[in-house]
DNA sequence: TTATAATAGTTGCATAACTAACTATATGTC
DNA sequence: GACATATAGTTAGTTATGCAACTATTATAA
């Protein structure tokens, strides 16, 4: 990255993802600073699984928007740093559970904040009728292009 | 990716990119199906070379957002294709100054009309006022959080 | 029930990203 | 001019992404 200006003028920018980039690198830089060690893509993992635990690989699919292939990846590391473990379905040999480990625990404050304090300094001077637009725009953007 | 559901409340989806990445992949489904060879990150490149030729490396680091050691295998690659080349500058020996080949040409009108057509859709039934509000949210977390 | 199709997950291959360490050239200061 | 510092670019190592081909299991349909 680096010293950067964002052109006002161009929505490539905006779609493109810029300053969502931005605002993840300084997250990941956030919990680098913080002695966390693992990165943004992982953590979203387990966002979902502290809202809901044992989820399949599959839900993980759709709650992050990934790739199956990259979800087996990601819980690969995952789990390699013993985070979490997969607990094959009784009901279904097919699906891998995945199931947080005493060892995330402690991550699951720190990051919260870290995220909740990130995405504050990220979203400042901006009102809720903005973000609400935002959101908005997003959702049809999204659906637009699925 | 896949079948899934853009979670209207979650702001951490919009900032996430979750959208801005669908319209990435959208495009580069569009430039697969039109049987042109190249990544939408390559193109990205040949975007600011066909608006300015002979840009320096560095300068494709800031127009494009990206750091150096990217820049150097994004550009490895492309001039494998034969789409650019590497001159060094005569007035800095340090600078790579790098320059569209003729072979580049062909793709620059087919590539201007997919990515406005996929922009197009993308963007549909959104009015310029959302969009303008958008533009300006989105500079300004850039600016909070680069 | 048996053949076919769908689904969950893994693996191989290619591209791309960031960080950090490195080389080579320029600049600036004493 | 000599030495320290800054800059442009490359390379190595790790993580992540997408697609396509593959295995194993489950569901559907003849």
């Amino acid at each position: 990255m680096s010293n950067n200006q964002f052109k006002r003028g161009e929505l490539y920018s905006v779609i493109n993802g810029i300053a969502s980039t931005a605002v993840a690198r300084r997250l990941q830089k956030n919990f680098r600073n913080a002695g966390l060690e693992i990165t943004i893509e992982q953590w979203s993992i387990l966002y979902h699984l502290w809202k809901e635990d044992g989820l399949s690989q599959q839900e993980l699919c759709m709650c992050t928007f990934r790739d199956k292939a990259s979800i087996t990846r990601l819980i690969d590391n995952i789990e390699r740093l013993g985070l979490v473990e997969r607990i094959a379905s009784k009901d279904d040999r097919r699906v891998n559970l995945v199931y947080l480990t005493d060892a995330a625990k402690p991550l699951q404050e720190a990051t919260y904040n870290l995220a909740n304090q990130t995405m504050n300094e990220a979203l400042q001077g901006i009102s809720k009728e903005e973000i609400e637009i935002v959101k908005s725009v997003f959702q049809r953007v999204y659906e637009n292009s699925k």
